[in-house]
RNA sequence: GCGAAAGUGGCGGAAUUGGUAGACGCGCUGGAUUUAGGUUCCAGUGGGGCAACCCGUGGGAGUUCGAGUCUCCCCUUUCGCACCA
């Protein structure tokens, strides 16, 4: 008894955690009699030891599992490892272990991690994602979707270091530069595979408005990420080399007319060819395949250009248009080259007003038309008529906002357009196009945002892509019958290239075709391959084929939990995945997640110093103490080893970078995995991001401890009252309103398991055990404090599963709260006689009335008028109507 | 640059979705217990004012009897941008 008394998480966690090993709590089995609900988190990259993140991820994926589990259902949680990827080379660069056996180690060490935290999960379906069993399938479709032309091979543009010969990826591309030699990094085409995930764009925009379940926000960024645009494909005919048509697409065929040049990409054929006798234009388009290949990257650096001196011929005026070469034209985006309208596009008319060349107005709309009303006669900024203007504009500089106020119109009528003039946007198309078509210069199409995946990477660490190069017969799948094409695990990558290269054994194969000599592709896939169908092996991990018919079972997952940093990539793959699966006749669901949770980042305070070369040294909060006023407001903070001052760098994600991480580990050793648990589903709800802090933990823990003390102090009073019948007409008034009051709070937390809001529900949790103390002492009590406790236990137990675990057995209330049914609120207990209504004057709180609960709107108005505060403010003016809000306000408007 | 969000006390956040702004927790202040530190317990805590009251949800306008919530403009921060996962 004696050591009972004090709350040891230590001890009553690995209990539990004993418990649910022994009794294989989490095991499932597919049970077609049973709803099914499938509560998946995203896996996580094996990097060595858990980060706060995943914490927190994991945390809010078992609480829904345990949550559901206590509703009846058959829940599925499964844990595994996305294992493939590029800090396992990097870490073998480092210290010379195989990524193999380095990733290995870590799951092992992450694993028991895991387990530490008492997550529900079904560890007999671990999946890892680097082993041969897993692995094959990704080789399997990709042969599949070869024989289906989904897989095809075309070029694409990469980032290459010219110094370690290698290709680099865009995180190690750092302002230009290669992460290790510093080279300026050089755009280089090389062949690849792709899945050509545009085939199926049609069906991956439409099928979001049957994803009630996703947040809005992700479904927006899906969408504008496809982004489906109708516009019209324009011709330009020119007569350079052998002369012929340069094609451009636009949703502006509207202001075709307006079109003053037409630039083309660097790499376009056009350039090339201009190129050839312009040294020059030669040394310019080298210039541009400087740097990383990155959108962000190209969107945002300076607009660069250059004339080739040549021209191509409008199609509708015959004018000719110069054609220049520019760096914010995108070769591997529609068809590398543009139409420009500077009037009428941002960045048209930056790069024009750079170069000079000519802007001229087709489109004018209500807004610019007042303008002019307004400027008519008048004088600009440049002391020039605005008529004026439009004809000298060739010879001017103009600041955005100038430009803003004369021409930026989204959509209008047409002007200065010939035939077009007066026509609107859809008229203005549809005849353009048309005339357009007649000349054999354009047509209306359809085009996406979206590109073809290019899956090929040249890298050690990841699923080898299974195809042999054979001189005599060229590229060959490798048969069925020989997958799983093995990945050696003992190479040790060095940073140049990729060892498979020189890694003979692997490399040297035969042809299964001709059976002579020949090579195997060395590249490896994309690990966003591996993470877009693990979902479907953990329900068969065993499976002989790649899924089988479990995963008719519990697909599609019910609840997807994870990073929204993931919300356009890996959901997008996925989702292509699963209907290319479909479509082979692997299952039958066409969306992998009915339900989608985004959680949010953990951040935490940073702490710098600056050292003698100007650079910051990131210093650990734990080791900083902050000096606050006496409101608590942090005024400075100080090193703890030597007092002397740092900066309060302010709150960022928890980063290696920035120094501000808090290890999982040392956490659960101190205060257990429950505090942990608590703290971070009530610091904040899931989807926002959870500042990390100290006190809070602290704050969780003693929440704690006063369950577990209130349930020891009281283990006589509950083991009375457990089970006891509470007849609610019997209670004294005191009885009934500490009752309607747990109710009440049963009543929200409810609601907010509902909606997955946490830390609410943790607040309702801390509102119980702040009642039970001071439920009065009088007839019923026991049976009141039994129930209340058995509520809070409950509502408690997805949260924090260890200590309800053993506090529901301790207080007999049964084996395991795990299967213990989920708490209902009685209607009986809710019930109040008199309400408390709220009284405004013109919207301004004055009083407070208590009326009977079944009094009329009348009753209610005269009662709120008879408050003295009410009738002090309402005397000497005219009540014009009184509102009465049923069971919350009365206003009463005067004038 | 493009796309998507967020902004409420000293801090994390709450607000039944248009109806009492600040639940719950942290911090802070005062008190009790303790040899002391810690722990625990009690009280207070948006700002101003003796008070009546006034002000207050990033800034500015608007709709409404009533706006943190709806509409428009602006500012700031975060996430994603196709080879980090």
């Amino acid at each position: 008894m004696a050591l009972d008394e004090q709350y040891k998480p230590q001890v009553i966690e690995q209990a539990a955690q004993t418990f649910w090993q022994e009794n294989r709590s989490f095991e499932v089995k597919e049970d077609p009699n049973r709803e099914k609900f499938y509560c998946l988190s995203m896996f996580p990259y094996p990097s060595g030891r858990l980060h706060m993140g995943h914490v927190r991820n994991y945390t809010i994926g078992d609480v829904i599992a345990r949550y559901q589990r206590m509703t009846g259902k058959n829940v599925l949680q499964p844990m595994g490892w996305d294992a493939f990827g590029l800090p396992a080379e990097n870490a073998a660069m480092n210290n010379g272990v195989p990524p193999a056996a380095w990733t290995y180690e870590n799951i092992a060490y992450m694993k028991g991690q895991l387990k530490s935290l008492g997550f529900a999960v079904d560890w007999s379906r671990e999946v890892a994602t680097c082993t041969p069993e897993y692995y094959r399938w990704n080789q399997w479709l990709f042969l599949r979707m070869l024989e289906k032309g989904i897989v095809y091979q075309k070029t694409g543009t990469v980032n290459w270091d010219p110094v370690d010969q290698t290709v680099l990826a865009n995180e190690q591309v750092i302002d230009g530069r290669g992460w290790r030699t510093g080279a300026l990094v050089e755009k280089r085409e090389i062949p690849m595979y792709y899945m050509a995930i545009t085939q199926y764009a049609e069906e991956l925009l439409a099928d979001l408005d049957h994803l009630p379940g996703w947040p809005e926000q992700v479904r927006t960024m899906q969408k504008n990420w496809i982004g489906k645009s109708h516009g019209v494909r324009v011709g330009f005919p020119h007569s350079i080399g052998e002369g012929g048509t340069l094609w451009v697409f636009t949703t502006r065929a509207d202001t075709l007319m307006g079109a003053t040049y037409v630039a083309v990409a660097a790499e376009h054929p056009l350039a090339l060819h201009a190129a050839d006798n312009n040294p020059e234009l030669a040394a310019f388009i080298e210039e541009c395949k400087r740097g990383g290949t990155s959108e962000a990257e190209l969107a945002t650096q300076e607009k660069k250009g250059m004339a080739t001196g040549l021209t191509v011929t409008h199609p509708l005026t015959g004018e000719e248009l110069p054609l220049w070469v520019a760096n914010y034209v995108l070769m591997g985006y529609g068809e590398g080259a543009v139409m420009a309208v500077p009037a009428h596009d941002e960045r048209d008319f930056e790069f024009a007003n750079k170069f000079r060349l000519p802007i001229k107005q087709v489109i004018e709309g209500p807004e610019v038309a007042a303008i002019r009303r307004s400027l008519q006669g008048g004088i600009t900024e440049h002391g020039e008529s605005f008529d004026n203007l439009r004809n000298e504009l060739r010879g001017l500089e103009f600041t955005p906002d100038e430009w803003k106020l004369w021409y930026e119109t989204k959509y209008g009528t047409c002007i200065h357009s010939g035939k077009y003039d007066g026509f609107d946007f859809e008229q203005a198309v549809d005849a353009i196009a048309s005339d357009l078509e007649a000349k054999g210069l354009g047509e209306k199409k359809v085009t996406w945002r979206l590109r073809d995946w290019g899956v090929s990477r040249q890298r050690y660490w990841g699923t080898p892509i299974p195809i042999i190069h054979c001189d005599a017969c060229g590229d060959v799948p490798v048969p069925d019958d020989q997958l799983p094409v093995v990945l050696p695990e003992e190479c040790v990558p060095d940073g140049s290239g990729n060892p498979l290269n020189r890694y003979e054994a692997f490399r040297n194969t035969t042809c299964p075709t001709c059976g002579g000599a020949a090579q195997r592709e060395t590249d490896t896939m994309d690990t966003f391959v591996d993470s877009s169908w693990y979902f479907f092996r953990y329900t068969c991990p065993d499976a002989t084929t790649m899924v089988d018919g479990r995963a008719g079972y519990w697909m599609p997952v019910d609840q997807y939990i994870g990073g929204i940093e993931h919300a356009i990539l890996h959901l997008l793959y996925s989702r292509f995945w699963t209907k290319v699966m479909r479509d082979l006749g692997l299952t039958k669901v066409t969306e992998p997640f009915a339900n989608l949770l985004t959680q949010g980042m953990v951040v935490a305070p940073t702490f710098y110093r600056e050292g003698e070369d100007g650079r910051k040294q990131w210093i650990n909060p734990a080791d900083v103490a902050v000096q606050t006023d006496e409101k608590g407001r942090p005024l400075s903070a100080t090193l703890t080893a030597d007092g002397q001052p740092v900066v309060m760098g302010g709150i960022e994600k928890m980063s290696k970078s920035k120094n501000n991480g808090v290890d999982p580990q040392k956490l659960i050793e101190q205060y257990g995995a429950d505090t942990a648990r608590v703290f971070m589903m009530f610091a904040a709800p899931p989807e926002q991001s959870l500042e990390w802090n100290d006190a809070g933990v602290e704050g969780a823990y003693r929440f704690l401890r006063r369950v577990w003390l209130f349930a020891h102090d009281h283990r006589a009073v509950i083991a009375a009252g457990r089970g006891a019948s509470i007849e609610p007409s019997a209670l004294t008034d005191g009885m009934a309103g500490a009752r309607r009051q747990i109710h009440e709070i049963l009543q929200q937390a409810e609601t907010d398991f509902g909606k997955y809001q946490f830390n609410t529900v943790v607040a309702a949790c801390m509102k119980l055990m702040n009642l039970l103390p001071n439920v009065p002492d009088a007839e019923a009590r026991g049976a009141v404090v039994a129930e209340g406790m058995s509520i809070l236990l409950r509502l408690l137990s997805p949260i924090a599963p260890h200590i309800t675990h053993d506090l529901w057995r301790e207080l007999g209330y049964g084996d395991d709260v795990l299967d213990a049914a989920w708490p209902r609120v009685d209607e009986a207990a809710l019930v109040k006689d008199t309400i408390e209504l709220v009284v405004q004057v013109n919207g301004k709180v004055r009083g407070k009335v208590q009326v009977p609960a079944a009094a009329d709107n009348a009753a209610v108005e005269q009662a709120a008028l008879t408050d003295e505060t009410v009738a002090r403010h309402v005397e000497g003016k005219t009540v014009r109507k009184v509102i009465v809000v049923p069971g919350r306000l009365v206003n009463v408007v005067v004038a």
